[in-house]
DNA sequence: TTTTTAATTGATCATTCAATCAATTTTTAT
DNA sequence: ATAAAAATTGATTGAATGATCAATTAAAAA
């Protein structure tokens, strides 16, 4: 790793992914702030200075996790989001797998909370308040469907950016709310989630034309 | 402060709240992590010491602003849902209130996200997988609103509860994702978002018999 | 006024942490 | 086999932090 050439050998990539799967591991179990490079360094079974040595410094690890986590949820979205042919189903399988997901991959999901909202830039701006560079690709997908839904005229009229934002509140409030957990299990929830999204999208195309909708 | 009455004086009663009022500004301008005693401290124009004279412990001043800024954002809410009389008025004002409180108290906000997200009680579980004791009385009023609404029948058939948590993960969805607020004014997410609850709840009666509903 | 209690401070302590470095072992190249 | 480079470690450093304490000042009670 001592070269600046963007390869970087076997090696030095499992021990990379090893210490990312560590800080993964840490973050659910003790959370972010005690999340010491000690304490990721003692799950990872190496010595604290190793992580210094494949990681520019601990914002630059957690980067790294944070890219991971984005990543993973997002191909396993997508990817069942595509399997689909109508915007309706489409919809259906977006909210169905954002939902088992979270399920499925707990200790993901507690590692990016704690990440968004505890990582800072250089210049102190948090995680949670930066715009996704481009664009977060779930969204952009989810607004597709939407899009798509209402050009085929199977979705009513609503201002796709507002339904589209409240559909990942939806979601992502199963995900942050644990009371919620214990009253309302995923299936259910994402079963009746649906539902009601199905019928606020369905909407009134007739009643709706009385008003501009974006 | 010495004595161990419930009584506290004038003034440190009011030393107490200008130190919660400090906490929130610092916690807004630099992120619990870096929110040190110190830093408190001097936004308070006062020595580090004092807070832990008024204050027990870090803690003990975070949960002190934590239930100062709960207590103000739901008699805000709250107050102004039960001006209404009509469920679907109720629930209006229920989306408009909650998100207006967030336009017009931003610094309440970060701070609120800021303590949720990164405090941890003594055995080392967070507050945002705390299930809210008794329970939240923002969401209690929510659930209460609903239920009525489909008493009275001009809510259609849901699940209460999963429409509740869809309706509070679409407001809070505002609060988190500033990429969200750049594109889309408060003002107009909190109208649009009216429209397509309106619709979600006012739902299709008679075709939603033909399943078992909550 | 005097005395007692409360409020406030500066200094200090022990701890924790990220980062660094020289020294050592392991791997790769010659 | 040997030299060179990469990987890994233990120890250390310097900075920051929460908490504590004796000393000082302000307020309240006597």
């Amino acid at each position: 790793m001592k070269k600046e050439t963007g390869k970087t050998s076997f090696i030095a990539e499992a021990r990379r992914e090893q210490m990312i799967e560590a800080a993964i591991k840490t973050l659910e179990e003790i959370g972010y702030v005690k999340a010491s490079l000690a304490q990721i360094a003692k799950r990872a079974g190496i010595s604290t200075a190793l992580i210094s040595y494949h990681f520019k410094d601990k914002e630059d690890l957690m980067n790294h996790v944070l890219m991971k986590l984005l990543q993973q949820s997002a191909s396993y979205i997508l990817e069942r989001v595509r399997r689909e042919r109508t915007p309706r189903a489409k919809l259906h399988a977006f909210i169905e797998a954002s939902l088992a997901y979270q399920g499925t991959h707990h200790a993901n999901n507690v590692a990016l909370i704690e990440i968004i909202f505890n990582a800072r830039t250089p210049d102190n701006i948090p995680y949670y308040q930066l715009n996704d560079e481009d664009d977060d690709p779930i969204l952009h997908e989810l607004r597709e469907i939407l899009a798509e839904g209402q050009k085929q005229g199977v979705f009513g009229a609503f201002h796709t950016e507002v339904m589209a934002n409240m559909i990942q509140g939806a979601i992502g409030e199963y995900m942050l709310n644990s009371s919620l957990m214990k009253k309302v299990d995923l299936e259910t929830y994402s079963k009746e989630l649906i539902r009601i999204v199905n019928q606020a999208v369905c909407g009134n195309v007739e009643a709706g034309k009385e008003e501009d909708l974006g």
